[in-house]
DNA sequence: CAAATACGTCAACAATGCTGCCGCAACGGC
DNA sequence: GCCGTTGCGGCAGCATTGTTGACGTATTTG
């Protein structure tokens, strides 16, 4: 594999300096370390999400099914619009994926108290254990790259992804801390 | 458009404080801070991703043929076989997506030199300036992250990311900061 | 009561993944 | 030079998960 620019499998600039690149240095060196954090997303997320494919593949379910649960599980109670509104999909996926969910007994739903055309969403016993089942996969892989990465990291990781997510995200993520003391 | 926020957003769980959680305070605090990475893996990726989607809708491509561009002009003259171990799909999956990069003018093929069956793939010079399209509104997001949260969260943020892929992408990140001088 | 809202549902379609099978050109060992 | 293996292309078909648009129904609210 000869690429033009000399470096084997990795092209893109080393023997080739781009000359014309103002500041060079500097520059190329912040690109380049976003460059390497597009790539960290990418495998960082697809290996986080597909140690729960195992289980889910058993069970003939999905990835969405997988975030619904999830969801539910951190936010009992909540509407059909608020989930909506967290996933960031359309009623008709949703529904889709929650059909399945009540008919297999995973998701209970009571009518609104308040409001009674809105469906209470909560896990049932089977839908919390199912849960368990698929975060203890996920949590293998976080709790291996927590202890190697240290309490520092951790802190340096969760900062920079709150930055990475809109400000929609945020507001919910700290509405989550808030209300779970 | 019903934005869905009306209600507390945050169901009605706080109340019931998990009573007979064993060793309660650290293991409850562990678990939950898993879940709040959960959290940040989805929201973050998913709002990272969506920046550059509106580029990508107006020419009728899809994140698919991103992540192609993305990983192309990171290694030209990669090989499919190469590409195909770095995305994980199947062949068919990432034909489909070269085909039409091809037929656009973005991506070009060059019969390998040394193994003649090969197809050695690099971006045209508008595949380069659609890359940098779609990656300068990624980087928007990141660097605002990365100004945020200072250099320090930045390198717990590589950390963890590179602790939570699997071996096969580790390997692949390293050969990439190597032959990165 | 009328309008708005929360939700269900149907029909159709698109993007991206998968499997399996076949074929061809080129490489490499014998 | 032959033959097995490899790198790649292509077809047919299917699953998951996302989309839009339209319509129905129960319920709340002004």
């Amino acid at each position: 594999m000869q690429d033009g620019r000399g470096a084997s499998m990795r092209g893109a600039g080393s023997a080739d300096p781009k000359p014309a690149q103002a500041g060079a240095g500097l520059l190329f060196l912040r690109e380049d370390e976003i460059r390497v954090a597009q790539d960290l997303l990418f495998f960082a997320y697809r290996d986080f999400t597909n140690a729960a494919d195992v289980i889910l593949d058993e069970l003939g379910l999905g990835r969405a099914h997988h975030r619904a649960l999830h969801y539910i599980g951190r936010n009992p109670g909540i509407t059909v619009s608020d989930l909506l509104a967290i996933l960031r999909i359309t009623k008709q996926s949703l529904a889709r994926v929650l059909s399945v969910l009540v008919e297999r007994g995973l998701v209970a739903q009571a009518p609104g108290t308040d409001d009674r055309r809105q469906r209470l969403l909560s896990l049932t016993t089977d839908g919390k254990a199912l849960e368990r089942r698929l975060f203890d996969r996920q949590r293998e892989r976080l709790t291996a790259a927590y202890r190697e990465a240290g309490a520092a990291a951790v802190d340096g990781f969760r900062r920079v992804m709150r930055g990475i997510m809109d400000n929609t995200a945020r507001a919910y993520m700290d509405g989550a801390e808030q209300a779970r003391p």
